[in-house]
RNA sequence: GCCGGUGUGAUGGAAUGGUAGACGUGACGGACUCAAAAUCCGUUCCUGGCAACAGGGUGUGGGUUCGAGUCCCACCACUGGCACCA
């Protein structure tokens, strides 16, 4: 009989469906384990390779838990909101919410061909008003506590999207989603106030089982500097306050550094003497995108304000203010004290404008570059009351006087900004906002929720930079809930990262209308036990939804302080680079494209991509090998961390490898028990599997299959021990595994399905082989290797050893100095000449 | 510039400091077949040798160790993230 996967994958998802043996059942008496993968975004393209690498691996370690014996929530669904849907839709004149619907069906089907163990009844989306309906509850309650305000401030402003970003969505000084440059824009914007949970984000990363490199980037993005906040007396009267990381170096501030858009720079405007000089620098560093700013890294720029200065506070030294580009006005305070001998960029500047350049750390030599370590190697000169203190002494010491002067103190400072919530754009949840004239902004009582997305006939984006929403007067003209006086709807949308801030929770509990999920729910699956997703989502998804989880901890909406215990990143999926210069098997074919193209590329893989024609699709090949061999092979590609190439050559391998354990039941012998002659290899693939599949190894968890397929093969197997063999193998092929259980008769013996069957227990004693095969190295090299007993004392395998034939050629002349012995591996004999 | 990661046969990749190259592709040989595919059985790191065997081998150069792909130091290459963050 052949192994037709058409019709048996067929056969059992429709009897998945009809039985729901996913269903996950909140409440069940056993230990509970919440497997998730990162909802898709419904795109038009449809499923692609890359998800099914994430969802097979999580799906294999749900299957496994079940037959560990766990109460299993293994939930999908979709982050429906976005703009490739809504820019789609303005090309083609169809409304986002029938894109939507028929993106989701569609890749609702793909993911039910691949056969995962999700519980559907679970599902959500995010564009439901009824899970919209929460996420606009939860952004009312971080209003009520004053974590969402509305702030005029620079933006960050795609040019071709035309809508604001948030800092984590430039990337290069360019639009994340279309590469468009990004300029700086003041706006109104709902902010979130993320930055007051940046400590906790930083300090909490301590008690999660994340991978390192996640954490590391997380922490570096929120940016903790420890250091002083200065204040600096100006000829103006106006004081100026600063933040260093290096007070220690004060008696080296020589001049002070405003950003371009710093506040005194216009007030002052009646103070300076080249006003003209200075508007024109603000002017034109504004029109500058960032990328630009970025691109002249090193050609430091600025205009000094004359008619201004500032006051040293250490030495009372009058020193010049300029304003430049480098220093950010979206850092610390908007203004630095420069530093030139002991900063880099100070000291560029200060070169260009020949500005005074005092050592006040001795190490360097200040004249010709920037002395800038800060550990113990230098010590305080021309500094007063430090000289002879260490750095590390002065930094402590300078704060203490600066506090005892009352014009300065320890301060932290973070890198991560505020999160500017507001998108001027359709498909998204409409802010629950109104804003009153005489109350100014308003909530929309709860009891409203949800405020529903207006049907409009044209989405477009408008060129001002309002919503399209601004148009419908119908909708934006309201009234307000609190004077019941005229008032208008706020216009923007939320961004397409609300609502996968807390889409976990909502599985929990999918249906309930009047919480976003009930406190039984949430106290008995929660936290995740498991999140794998992609590292690309580290900065954004990733810490957006901690910062809700903690907010919701706060309120008291949820039981732990985090939303997940533990979290893996998988590899991406890389294509075949077709012009790769060893992809051809003939020499013409090789000189055709040369002709054609130039030369050919170094690199034999490259992102997918329609242009290069390298883009596998999933129906693809699950209709040419079936869904259990793209399982398995997505699987046995490579190390799940690392990225992989597809190959559509070695997907063969995987189908070949179910084929042969297909034909397996052409040889079992009809016995159903497990064979002596198999049982240490069924007892060490057991243990194999099982660990490895615990620890995302699933690529040597196949290899392992496949050794013991291959012994099979080579000594015969009965039924006893291909039962035990499907067992293993049920997590990864689940479709043929359950056609062979039951053509087996294996269903009938259980009355269950093979997924349903409790992990094989392994018998630790009988994963080692009675007979061992050990190396023996004589002074560290390997010269031969002998059988022994497992269970041998050192002192008999290394009389064993000696015994060999070749050894005893090595040891004529020689005495043994040492003998080393590793337990079943090997037997190292130290050996050296006899006097 | 700063913070990570990686470097192993023709190829994808395996190896708690303990026999480098498991497992899979590809290639080669054999069986079956009129033939091919499929399947099954072998071989496949390099050099020398008919062979037994000997020598070499995990980016480069050092070091620690009885023993290093693995640990330490320096360097090279590729790669991911951040980047004028005071």
């Amino acid at each position: 009989m052949k192994y037709d996967f058409a019709a048996i994958e067929k056969k059992w998802q429709a009897r998945w469906e009809e039985e729901k043996p996913y269903a996950a059942v909140t409440g069940l008496d056993k230990p509970k384990f919440y497997g998730l993968i990162e909802f898709p975004y419904p795109s038009g393209a449809g499923l692609h390779v890359g998800h099914p690498r994430p969802f097979t691996a999580m799906d294999i370690i749900t299957r496994k838990k079940r037959m560990d014996g766990c109460n299993v929530i293994f939930p999908i669904g979709y982050d429906a909101f976005g703009l490739p849907t809504e820019n789609y839709a303005i090309k083609n004149h169809i409304h986002p919410a029938k894109v939507t619907h028929d993106n989701i069906a569609n890749f609702t089907r793909q993911l039910k061909m691949l056969g995962y163990g999700f519980d559907w009844d679970r599902c959500v989306n995010t564009s439901d008003p009824n899970y919209y309906k929460w996420t606009q509850w939860i952004f009312l309650q971080m209003y009520k506590r004053g974590l969402a305000y509305k702030a005029t401030m620079s933006v960050n402003w795609c040019t071709s999207c035309k809508v604001v970003l948030a800092n984590e969505e430039v990337v290069e000084g360019v639009c994340e989603r279309c590469g468009a440059p990004v300029i700086r824009k003041e706006k109104s914007q709902w902010m979130l106030a993320i930055t007051k949970y940046a400590q906790r984000l930083i300090d909490d990363l301590d008690d999660v089982d994340y991978i390192e490199r996640v954490k590391i980037q997380q922490r570096n993005w929120i940016g903790r500097s420890t250091g002083a906040q200065v204040t600096f007396k100006t000829t103006v009267g106006d004081d100026l306050v600063v933040f260093t990381t290096r007070p220690d170096t004060l008696f080296g501030a020589t001049y002070m550094v405003l950003a371009p858009e710093h506040p005194y720079v216009k007030k002052w405007k009646e103070n300076l003497t080249n006003w003209d000089e200075v508007a024109a620098y603000v002017e034109q560093a504004g029109r500058k995108s960032d990328f630009e700013r970025g691109e002249l890294n090193k050609e430091k720029s600025g205009v000094r304000l004359n008619g201004v200065m500032a006051i040293n506070p250490v030495n009372g030294k009058e020193i010049p203010i300029f304003i430049a580009d480098y220093v950010l006005i979206t850092y610390g305070t908007g203004a630095i004290m420069a530093v030139p001998a002991h900063d880099e960029r100070d000291w560029d500047f200060a070169k260009m404008f020949n500005l005074p350049i005092v050592e006040v750390v001795k190490g360097g030599n200040v004249q010709e570059e920037a002395f800038t370590l800060k550990d113990d190697t230098g010590i305080m000169v021309n500094s007063g009351f430090l000289d002879g203190m260490t750095v590390k002494q002065a930094i402590p010491a300078m704060i203490n006087w600066l506090a005892e002067q009352k014009i300065g103190e320890q301060k932290v400072n973070y890198k991560l900004r505020d999160w500017v919530f507001s998108r001027q754009r359709y498909w998204g949840e409409p802010i629950p906002m109104i804003n009153c004239e005489k109350c100014g902004w308003v909530p929309v009582p709860e009891d409203q929720l949800p405020l529903v997305l207006p049907n409009v006939e044209s989405y477009e984006p408008t060129d001002d930079g309002e919503s399209p929403l601004a148009k419908m007067t119908d909708w934006v003209n309201t009234t307000c809930p609190c004077c019941g006086g005229p008032a208008k709807r706020e216009t923007d949308t939320m961004p397409n990262w609300a609502g996968s801030s807390w889409y976990w929770l909502r599985y929990m509990d999918p249906h309930n209308d009047k919480a976003f999920c009930s406190p039984e729910a949430e106290q008995y699956w929660g936290p995740v036990d498991w999140y794998n997703g992609g590292m690309e989502h580290t900065t954004l998804h990733l810490l957006y939804s901690r910062f809700w989880h903690k907010f919701l901890y706060d309120i008291g909406a949820v039981h732990t302080k985090e939303p997940y215990a533990k979290r893996t990143s998988h590899g991406m999926i890389l294509g075949q680079n077709p012009y790769y210069i060893g992809n051809f098997s003939t020499e013409e074919e090789k000189q055709a494209m040369i002709e054609k193209h130039g030369s050919l590329a170094l690199r034999s893989s490259v992102k997918m991509s329609k242009s290069l024609g390298n883009v596998v699709n999933p129906d693809d090949v699950v209709q040419s090998y079936g869904a259990d061999t793209m399982r398995l092979y997505i699987m046995f590609i490579g190390d799940f961390e690392k990225t992989a190439t597809w190959s559509d050559d070695a997907v063969k391998g995987s189908k070949r490898f179910l084929d042969r354990v297909w034909n397996l039941m052409d040889r079992a012998e009809d016995n159903f028990s497990i064979s002596e002659k198999n049982e240490v290899s069924i007892n060490k693939t057991i243990k194999k599997v099982g660990s490895d599949i615990d620890n995302l190894k699933m690529n040597t968890a196949i290899a392992a299959l496949m050794t013991l397929v291959n012994e099979f093969y080579d000594k015969g197997l009965t039924k006893g021990d291909l039962e035990q063999l499907l067992m293993l193998l049920s997590p990864f092929a689940p479709h043929m595994v359950e056609e062979m259980w039951e053509l087996e008769g294996f269903a009938a013996k259980h009355g269950k399905m093979a997924m349903q069957m409790s992990w094989p227990q392994y018998d630790e004693t009988k994963t080692v082989d009675a007979v061992k095969e050990m190396a023996v190295q004589i002074n560290g090299k390997l010269r031969s290797s002998i059988r022994v007993s497992a269970d041998a004392e050192d002192e008999s395998v290394v009389a064993i050893a000696c015994t060999d034939e070749k050894i005893k050629r090595y040891m004529e002349g020689m005495e043994i100095v040492k003998t080393i012995v590793v337990k079943g591996r090997l037997v190292n004999l130290i050996l050296k000449p006899k006097k």
